[in-house]
DNA sequence: AAATTGATAATTTTGTTAAAAAAGTCAGGA
DNA sequence: TCCTGACTTTTTTAACAAAATTATCAATTT
């Protein structure tokens, strides 16, 4: 027999998975309630039945993307043969996660200040998730003699990934903030994995 | 006897000082043409004779402060002991400028996309004259046999400005985005600071 | 003629209010 | 316990008048 639990949890999956469908393709703002029950042929008060609110549903949402990022970067940490490879990793994991989920983050960029601070944690968790993979690598890199012992590595880490996130396409430098098209984003990519690689090549003997 | 044009020029100039002044404190938006007016105990419509309108009046403040930033760089190309030194000019240098100017910079934080073309162009040759003295400082060293060759040093040099662009406090990643505090500006110092050292001995042999 | 101004026109911003849309609640039914 | 339709409350939008600001210009002074 499938308990009442159960049954509750597989509901509610079903509207995160349907809120999520809408806010990816229309944005926080753009999505309605009455919208998301439509799409499950449920009646909106059913939605304030499982979520307290529209707020709280997006965040639900968001644990839930956050959680299957992070899932691909804890399968990955310490496999990877030398630096680079984490860096490349990283970047590239990085970059795939916010162009799929582009319109889903523009409750972000609408908001900007003044989010709800559990936003902000998941976000921190997130970082600290990226961070960590990459103290890890270069930890076993030190081990394995490839670069100078680091004295802090989290600073390190935090550090590149900082510098990494002001690099953007040169061509979209001004101009109206078009969507990068898929020539800048390997702009990007390129450029960033030329940084990490000075970047490491400072870190050596 | 002082000729009619030298007379526009020394008026242009104290509208100039005066628009200065107001920008500087009360930003773009926030000063009026009256004030700027009323500040020289001359009607507004005085100032419409030496300026064609608003924007233009603050293109031409602008055009005077990036002179003397210009001026400041150029007066230190090629005096450096070596390339670390220049990019300590470039990055204190520049953080004073932004620092010092903040509130005039709001017109550009306000319009964000759809500036003018010629405020691009002043930004565009300021970014130039950045990249210019630690490309130099760069080519320099290389001479020196301090640091590898570099293929491309114009390259190298965009992307360490991105990357510098993009370090922040740390503190204030989130939460509400009070101004930087003497605490923070130091703290976004000493960070540059130490990617720049990362990055330069990643350009050694 | 060049420099200046007060008065005025044109445009933009701000404030007000009503209507519409969306969020959120609740008593009651299956 | 799960679910809904009808309802209330809050937020967004639209329309429009009032106020502030930009911009112009004919007239006046130097």
């Amino acid at each position: 027999m499938i308990s009442a639990i159960d049954q509750q949890d597989v509901k509610k999956e079903r509207i995160l998975e349907a809120a999520h469908h809408r806010f990816l393709h229309y944005g926080y703002s753009k999505t309605t309630m009455n919208e998301i029950a439509g799409d499950l042929s449920m009646s909106k008060a059913l939605l304030y039945y499982y979520f307290p609110d529209k707020s709280q549903l997006y965040v639900a949402v968001m644990k839930k993307v956050a959680a299957e990022y992070l899932k691909s970067l804890s399968d990955k940490i310490n496999t990877f043969a030398d630096l680079k490879e984490a860096f490349i990793f990283q970047i590239d994991t990085q970059h795939d996660f916010i162009v799929t989920n582009y319109n889903f983050f523009d409750f972000f960029r609408l908001n900007e200040q003044n989010l709800p601070d559990v936003i902000w944690e998941i976000v921190d968790e997130v970082h600290n998730s990226e961070a960590q993979l990459l103290v890890s690598a270069i930890k076993t890199e030190v081990a394995r003699g490839k670069i100078k012992p680091v004295a802090n590595p989290e600073e390190i880490v935090a550090l590149l990934l900082d510098a990494l996130h002001g690099v953007r396409a040169k061509s979209v430098s001004h101009k109206k903030t078009m969507f990068p098209n898929k020539e800048h984003l390997a702009e990007i990519r390129a450029k960033r994995l030329l940084l990490a690689d000075i970047f490491i090549k400072g870190l050596m003997y």
